[in-house]
DNA sequence: CTTATCTTGTGAAGAAATTCACAAGGCCGT
DNA sequence: ACGGCCTTGTGAATTTCTTCACAAGATAAG
């Protein structure tokens, strides 16, 4: 299969969250003009964009709300869920842990990992913070699919060498330290610190700065 | 001044963190080979980066670490205290209030907004909710530079209003909702559910999806 | 059936970002 | 002072991404 940018992939995910509007606004069909407008794009770019998977659409009319948002998420995966591990029982960890749009969207939290023994055994949201070191047995009896690590930056790589060796081949990364993994695991990570490094870049340069 | 482009900013941002390591490390002098090795990028794409700002390497030598890191923060506008305030005082408002981080790179939270009156008044992490409401008042007596969208999608682009009329111009916002600004203000929005439907792409479509 | 009106799907053009590749400098040892 | 060795800074080449623009197909009305 053809290679697709990410920034196509992250489109296709803003699509399918205004499709899912239409859905319930109750018209049945929508055209990419319509599509583009709300997110933020053009209506070449949704064409483009959806023409990477097959071509959805009906000339003349546009797309049909209902098939292609089953076909949006069966591209993104989203006809599954996914079981979902949290490996750090902080304050960001505990957010994510209670976090109502993940579950909505697939996305099961099935634990919540730390490897600090005055964390381990205590509730956490509606979890018991369980420890770091049975992680490859957990998943051994119960496989897990995606990693989000909420932990200090100075021991995320190490943290991130503990769940590809557990199997694990997705991760989202929010510790403040660019991490490194054998090429089938696919890392995404998340720089608080760094995003607003990027505002101050755009307030101090007003006219060099990007539109974002 | 030229444009330059969002991902350029970023690299810049990570280019920092690891001449901070570096600074830290002992090392006086630095080559685009070992800072491209750490950024995960290439040494063209380093000097490229920094071209776009001057020259500021030694050929045969490469850079000194400290001057680099100093015209680095110039460029980022981290020379001085950026004022933030937070808008939703929910776990994530929470987790981003007690943020060590921020404050080390020069973004101290100046206040935490809400519209609940079940919340406003409460203290919260250190600090004591105020009214969304006082907020033009607030900020008209002591300006703030970056608004933290903590609240709920359906509400973000209302906030996000409020916070503009305020006369903030640059907005990190972690709502799921795409938001729409004038020009002149710079509107960042990470969407964590987003980033989970990339590593499902990722998980479900292994050869087509890129490396991130 | 024919015409008028839409909107898709997609090559081609254009723009932007990345990588290549090498001349220009600078340092060091002799 | 000179030659050998590095590494920068940057045009040019390449690759990737976005926009343009239009033929092809679909619907609807008369």
């Amino acid at each position: 299969m053809k290679r697709v940018a990410d920034s196509t992939v992250r489109r296709l995910s803003l699509y399918l969250r205004y499709l899912e509007e239409f859905e319930a606004g109750g018209s049945s069909t929508i055209s990419s003009d319509e599509l583009a407008a709300r997110a933020g794009t053009t209506s070449a770019q949704v064409r483009k964009d959806l023409s990477v998977f097959g071509s959805f659409g009906k000339r003349g009319l546009g797309y049909d709300v209902v098939e292609l948002t089953r076909r949006l998420r069966d591209i993104l995966g989203l006809g599954r869920e996914w079981r979902v591990i949290i490996v750090g029982a902080g304050k960001v960890g505990g957010a994510l842990a209670q976090y109502r749009g993940f579950r909505q969207r697939g996305f099961s939290i099935a634990a919540v990992y730390d490897s600090d023994p005055a964390k381990i055994g205590n509730a956490f949201e509606s979890f018991t913070v369980r420890d770091i070191a049975s992680l490859k047995d957990d998943i051994r009896r119960q496989p897990a699919d995606i990693a989000i690590l909420t932990v200090p930056g100075d021991v995320a790589q190490r943290v991130l060498d503990q769940v590809v060796a557990a199997g694990i081949r997705a991760v989202l990364n929010f510790a403040p330290a660019q991490l490194h993994a054998p090429d089938q695991v696919t890392v995404k990570t998340v720089n608080m610190a760094m995003e607003l490094e990027g505002l101050s870049f755009a307030l101090t340069n007003p006219v060099a700065a990007r539109s974002a």
